[in-house]
RNA sequence: GGUCCCAUCGUCUAAUGGUUAGGACAUCACCCUUUCACGGUGGCAAUAUGGGUUCGAAUCCCGUUGGGAUCACCA
């Protein structure tokens, strides 16, 4: 049988990195395996329903290439697609399901908000009274528009066994599951029946989902045995965490795809990373393309333990990514990046030095700062024990270097290096001592992305001896 | 609280009864070097704990401790 998993989220915000993973893991799956992935958005939730999330949601799994087979906008043979359109196929099988003694009407009255988990408690534990009502009697009340619900019945006693990939054999005993709410008095059916609706009705195969998921599982079963359906191979996975005892969410100001995506990380970057957040492939390798994934992955090496969302490693992993990118494809990412330069810079030669410079295309702004205008800066900058350089030492090499820079034949880093290297020659200085000077000229700063000849490229002929000069006038 | 689940370096993890417990990130040192990086070499660093089982346990069993999940007309 053709192997077929969804992602199914809530439109209800941003795409949360567990959530991506989730997702990662369930086209994996599929893909691995030449099966189908299908996206369906889980909106049965008025209230939490936010406007423009289900965009979030397509050019998310766009941006880092894993495409769906079927899904609201591609559609499918099993659309729709977005449970609010299914509405009336939720209704016809929690009818049904009431005819076939898994559940049954209740017309409680609802008490909104506030006391809503002691409200529920109160059905589950003690058994809802209207289980009592006689169906014949239940549907004349029905018919004359009193609201109501559909509740699950839990029948059976004794204790659920079901296998995960993940955790093994699960036990738990029908005693734990309460009689919860099917279809909502607004008609619309409550996660818990209709991922078990949709999944069966689209042929769902693998389940992946958090492994908050578990303890309710057995009432799905129940819900799928009611039916006479096959049940899918559960896939539960731990949730990705922000330190020890939290979850990574979105309420807590966690980092979202796109926050990431906004401080300068590689979408294959994020995805490689977060694949690895509980998931090994059995060697010490650690970088991978989505395709190779899709040739290696496997369920079985998913972790049972949660895992700590490490922004240093995603950081390092970035790194590896920008550098292994063209020099093309790299100068081309990180021109939004140089949007407030001075437009006479030499890009090409700025992106060179650049790229191996750079964790994260975020940090672009800091490493260039200096390139519109020289910092104000001390003069106790010049002194560097290493270099042998003091200020007076810096006067002097920039009086020497100023009048060969003006008359160097082709303004390139070859030329300016040999050049600069002859300077110290001739006066019986070290490379240092005039180097460093001129690059604490160039930029005014203790750290620059490249050295002295490199910055007199990327800044041009004019305004490095503008700047050289300043630096002198500065020094005297 | 009941129930379920989890537990290897600071972090991500490997080792499915026999390894000097391996790798990666971070960190530290050194090398390279026109600063800083990149790159290279090396160091520090873990089986939560107590009992079993076994010739032999990170690995199997039980207890303890710690952590998480769940107990909604949210998913």
């Amino acid at each position: 049988m053709k192997i077929r998993t969804r992602f199914a989220p809530s439109p209800t915000g941003y795409m949360h990195i567990g959530n991506l993973r989730t997702a990662l893991y369930e086209y994996l799956i599929a893909k691995s395996a030449g099966g189908d992935f299908i996206l369906r958005i889980e909106d049965t939730d008025q209230k939490r329903y936010v406007e423009g999330a289900t965009d979030i949601i397509f050019q998310t799994l766009k941006r880092v290439g894993m495409l769906w087979d079927e899904g609201p906008d591609v559609g499918g043979n099993y659309g729709p697609y977005v449970q609010s359109e299914r509405r009336d196929i939720y209704a016809q099988y929690a009818h049904k399901l009431v005819e076939l003694g898994g559940a049954h009407y209740c017309f409680c009255a609802h008490k909104d908000d506030e006391d809503e988990e002691e409200n529920a408690a109160a059905y589950a534990k003690l058994k809802d009274p209207c289980r009592l009502i006689p169906l014949e009697e239940a549907k004349k009340r029905i018919a004359n528009g009193e609201p109501f619900v559909v509740r699950q019945n839990i029948n059976k006693k004794g204790t659920s066994i079901f296998h995960d990939v993940v955790y093994g054999d699960i036990e738990i005993d029908y005693d734990e599951l309460d009689e919860g709410v099917l279809l909502k008095s607004d008609g619309l059916p409550t996660y818990n029946f209709a991922n078990v609706v949709d999944d069966h009705l689209m042929q769902i195969t693998h389940v992946v989902r958090g492994n908050e998921y578990i303890s309710s599982t057995p009432k799905y079963n129940l819900i799928y045995e009611a039916f006479g359906w096959q049940p899918p191979v559960y896939v539960h996975v731990p949730p990705v965490m922000k330190d020890a005892q939290h979850k990574l969410s979105k309420r807590n100001g966690d980092a979202s795809f796109q926050d990431l995506v906004a401080k300068g990380y590689l979408p294959e970057a994020i995805l490689n990373y977060i694949a690895l957040l509980g998931w090994n492939p059995g060697d010490e390798r650690e970088i991978f393309s989505l395709d190779e994934l899709k040739s290696i992955f496997s369920a079985e090496r998913l972790n049972k333990s949660p895992a700590i969302f490490d922004i240093a490693k995603l950081t390092w992993m970035n790194g590896q990514y920008i550098r292994n990118l063209s020099a093309e494809e790299f100068d081309e990412l990180a021109q939004p990046y140089y949007q407030n330069l001075p437009q006479n810079l030499d890009t090409k030669a700025l992106s060179a030095a650049l790229q191996p410079r750079l964790e994260t295309l975020g940090q672009i702004a800091e490493q260039t700062d200096f390139l519109s205008a020289v910092p104000e800066y001390e003069l106790s900058l010049y002194e560097n024990k290493k270099m042998k350089t003091t200020p007076e030492v810096a006067q002097k090499a920039l009086t020497l270097v100023l009048p060969v820079l003006q008359n160097i034949a082709e303004w390139n880093n070859e030329n300016l290096f040999e050049v600069l290297k002859a300077v110290a020659v001739n006066n019986e200085m070290k490379n240092g001592q005039i180097l460093y000077p001129v690059r604490i000229a160039l930029s005014g700063k203790e750290t620059t992305p490249g050295g002295a000849t490199e910055l007199a490229v990327i800044l041009g002929k004019e305004e490095t001896l503008k700047r050289l000069a300043d630096a002198l006038q500065k020094l005297k």
